[in-house]
DNA sequence: CCAGCCATTGATACCGAGTATCATTAACGG
DNA sequence: CCGTTAATGATACTCGGTATCAATGGCTGG
């Protein structure tokens, strides 16, 4: 588990040095903050974690690993956004499902939506070049329990 | 014109009442400053409408209308969260094909993709109660001329 | 029609998320 | 090891929205 944390911290750390940047003692304990999650955070959650570490600082980072394609960005049902690690899997397009009740979520791969986007579209004429997608419900655990508060 | 938006002001008015809200002059001019506007706006925008009505009595009328369903929200592609008038006829689930260049927006009514949803989520058991979709790319018109700005 | 209840108002302060500024610090390449 | 330049962190600001609370004013029942 540790040693899954720090390879994902340094993984981490190695991407945005591919991008340019530096690698800086702040940088190392966001990073390793981050790796720490294993669910979704809010920028206020991981500066918690960060006593210490400027607040630019972390939105910086944040910044950076979304714009790298390490972290992304998912709206919750209550319009809360939050940040999640993205697997090294799916640094690509796609989705999550997200489960109301317990907060986990689910990413979701083969999103071939646009062909039927794209139909709807052609009527209008209009020239589909991206679209967001969060699908709320709730995970197999919290169906079967949910009698369970989050 | 005048007379559309006065029955439109109207009718937002009308719906709050339904929900048991009381007319008074404050939100008068806040629904007839929403039926004013033909395209999304941001709160502050509207508050800019309306000097002389307090802030937060602006975003409670828009969260009242929001619930009501009279008002949606939309999300931008740069991630600004707009409102706008549904349409009588959109009350319900839809969603919108929003213009990145000039910023309109048109309303989809047949969203069939929960169908395609179920399916994926049938395999890992979860229960999808609601999604959020929305469209980015050119209307025809921007696509046409592609060279004007915003 | 008036009193009184209670929703509503608006001022203010606060929050969360994020950006701008800028002097200081420190990474790293030559 | 030195200079360039990125990065830091303090601070202040923005924007969207909520909490609080005293004062106001719609509405209803008598």
């Amino acid at each position: 588990m540790r040693n899954r944390n720090y390879a994902l911290a340094d993984q981490l750390l190695e991407t945005l040095e591919e991008q340019g940047h530096r690698d800086t003692e702040p940088r190392r304990k966001v990073v390793a903050a981050i790796a720490r999650k294993n669910r979704h955070f809010t920028a206020e959650e991981l500066r918690g974690d960060l006593p210490g570490i400027g607040r630019a600082t972390v939105y910086r980072a944040l910044k950076l690993l979304v714009q790298a394609g390490a972290l992304c960005r998912v709206m919750l049902a209550d319009g809360a956004l939050h940040y999640q690690l993205n697997d090294s899997a799916h640094h690509g397009h796609h989705h999550h499902l997200l489960c109301v009740h317990c907060g986990e979520s689910e990413d979701v791969q083969g999103c071939d939506i646009e062909g039927q986007l794209h139909s709807l579209a052609a009527a209008r004429q209009f020239q589909i070049t991206g679209h967001w997608l969060e699908v709320y419900g709730q995970c197999y655990n919290c169906a079967d329990n949910p009698a369970v508060p989050a």
